[in-house]
DNA sequence: CGTATTTGACCCGCGC
DNA sequence: GCGCGGGTCAAATACG
């Protein structure tokens, strides 16, 4: 009897075991990569069919373990569970390993259409020259394009090359941009276009309008003035905010010609050793692999935010619905917060972590505490309603070693700025945090998991940038020289550290 | 000399 | 309509 319950779940585990490892065989990923389109409901399926399986063998285990008590095989009933568990184990690995390699997938599906639309927007625009099909420039700046061909490229651009003449009254170009994106709040759809589905485009439009707002907020402590990121960044503004005696630094991204994506860097008034960045947009070039993480954050949250604001906020929102999706164990914060005026994700890496947290063995997962509790205020943020507050992972609890960090950022000129004490080991987790794609991976597959439960649709959809469709101009002005220099992609010392 | 940063001016949205 | 604050521009300046 007890012999035939133990063949029994084992003969369940081996099934399922072997169910998982079909679905996760090491050719998943890059067998996915030839088709797009079926890469992504492909890879979906296999991570819900891995998921229901390693449930399956989780209760086999833990049927068996209720059961075996008392009986005479009890030692011999441990050591298979133990073996189980560590198989279990092996199994969650491949099936985060899957995950991980899922959402590095999506990214490359975003750079491929990327590439795709800006093939597209010339092709169209090379239409509007011949003048079959007049859009009106307006209509441009509005469309799903906008951010590419944002006139504010060209202003982007006029500090190394001579302005145009003021022939539009003196209205500086960037200004169109800013009346654009005024509009964008009211997600106003767009004039009428001969061949467009108003219905969808409006869709595309709200969607599109949101991406382009959606920041992500990273708090961090750092001596430095600015994290680094794994992107070049030039700075063109500073500004006293108010209510805050540090000033507040602007940057634009010339990793790319015409690039949207632009952050913001102010030290906490309370806490100056707190360094707060805020990154908005969505990057229109592909990113070497230590930059990914925040597109990739900002993206998937941007996904996240758009399927919950678009049709259930409660929801998304909802803390427990989130808990036990994605986010079971934690201790520092994210907060995500769809309330006016953008759509934000912040995460708080200023959090000591505890000793359990450093105790703990870091399988290569993503576990993001998240207690239920977490719902109330727990540092703060602008947009006060609204709010879900998500106790997040040990990676505030990352030390990194200076020297990790050094050979991961050797190039960008920001890091000119660090102090020569790279032994700052909270930039250095910062750092870490912000470039490793396992970072990336976890938080945009959680976040990917929640949507594609939701919304089937969205998620890759959401990490569709149109933006740089007919993107024309500057596009060998003075970034040349910035963005050929060499971010080392090799980061997998942070894979291999935690 | 080319590139990056600084900084005062400007524009816009918003609240009153 | 006006003032305030946020965001951006672009000339001046600094830097390598």
């Amino acid at each position: 009897m007890e012999v035939n319950e133990v063949d029994f779940f084992s003969a369940e585990r081996r099934k399922a075991v072997g169910r998982v490892e079909a679905d996760l065989g090491p050719k998943v990923p890059s067998s996915c990569i030839k088709k797009e389109d079926l890469t992504i409901a492909g890879l979906n399926l296999l991570i819900g069919n891995a998921r229901s399986d390693l449930s399956t063998v989780d209760d086999a285990v833990l049927q068996a373990d209720d059961r075996k008590e008392s009986k005479s095989e009890l030692a011999a009933m441990r050591d298979e569970l133990a073996r189980v568990k560590e198989e279990n184990q092996k199994l969650r690995e491949m099936l985060n390993q899957a995950i991980s390699n899922y959402n590095a997938l999506q990214m490359h599906l975003t750079a491929l259409r990327q590439q795709h639309d800006v093939v597209d927007g010339r092709v169209e625009a090379k239409n509007d020259e011949h003048g079959e099909v007049l859009v009106p420039r307006q209509f441009m700046d509005l469309g799903p394009a906008g951010d590419a061909d944002e006139p504010s490229h060209s202003s982007t651009a006029t500090r190394d090359r001579p302005s145009p003449p003021p022939d539009n009254g003196g209205v500086r170009s960037m200004d169109s941009e800013r009346r654009k994106r005024s509009t964008d709040k009211e997600i106003v759809p767009p004039p009428d276009h001969p061949n467009s589905n108003r219905e969808e485009s409006s869709t595309e439009q709200a969607h599109e309008a949101i991406m382009r707002k959606a920041r992500v907020s990273v708090r961090a402590r750092s001596d430095a003035p600015m994290i680094a990121d794994g992107c070049q960044w030039r700075k063109y503004g500073q500004k006293m905010a108010k209510g805050n005696p540090c000033p507040r630094a602007y940057y634009r991204c010339t990793m790319a010609a015409g690039c949207p994506v632009r952050k913001q860097v102010q030290r906490c008034a309370d806490d100056r050793s707190i360094l707060t960045t805020t990154y908005e947009g969505t990057h229109n070039h592909p990113l070497p692999p230590a930059a990914m993480a925040m597109a990739s954050t900002t993206s998937a949250a941007v996904s996240m935010l758009l399927s919950g604001s678009m049709s259930s906020p409660e929801g998304l929102m909802n803390p427990s619905f989130m808990a036990r999706t994605v986010l079971p164990f934690s201790s520092s914060m994210a907060t995500i917060s769809a309330s006016a005026p953008f759509p934000t994700v912040m995460l708080d890496l200023t959090h000591r972590p505890d000793a359990t947290q450093l105790q703990r063995p870091a399988p290569a997962q993503f576990q993001f505490p998240f207690p239920a509790a977490a719902a109330a205020g727990y540092f703060p943020v602008p947009n006060a309603s609204g709010q879900t507050h998500i106790n997040q992972s040990r990676f505030s609890g990352l030390q990194l070693s200076a020297a990790m960090e050094a050979s991961e950022f050797p190039h960008p000129k920001e890091h000119a700025a660090l102090p020569p004490s790279l032994a700052d080991t909270v930039t250095a987790a910062t750092a870490a945090i912000t470039a490793d794609p396992n970072f990336t991976a976890a938080l945009a597959a959680a976040i990917s998991s929640i949507i594609n439960g939701n919304h089937p649709a969205t998620a890759s959809d959401n990490h569709d940038n149109r933006s740089t469709a007919s993107r024309t101009i500057n596009e060998d002005d003075n970034n040349a020289t910035t963005s050929s220099k060499d971010i080392n992609p090799s980061n997998t010392n942070f894979t291999a550290t935690k």
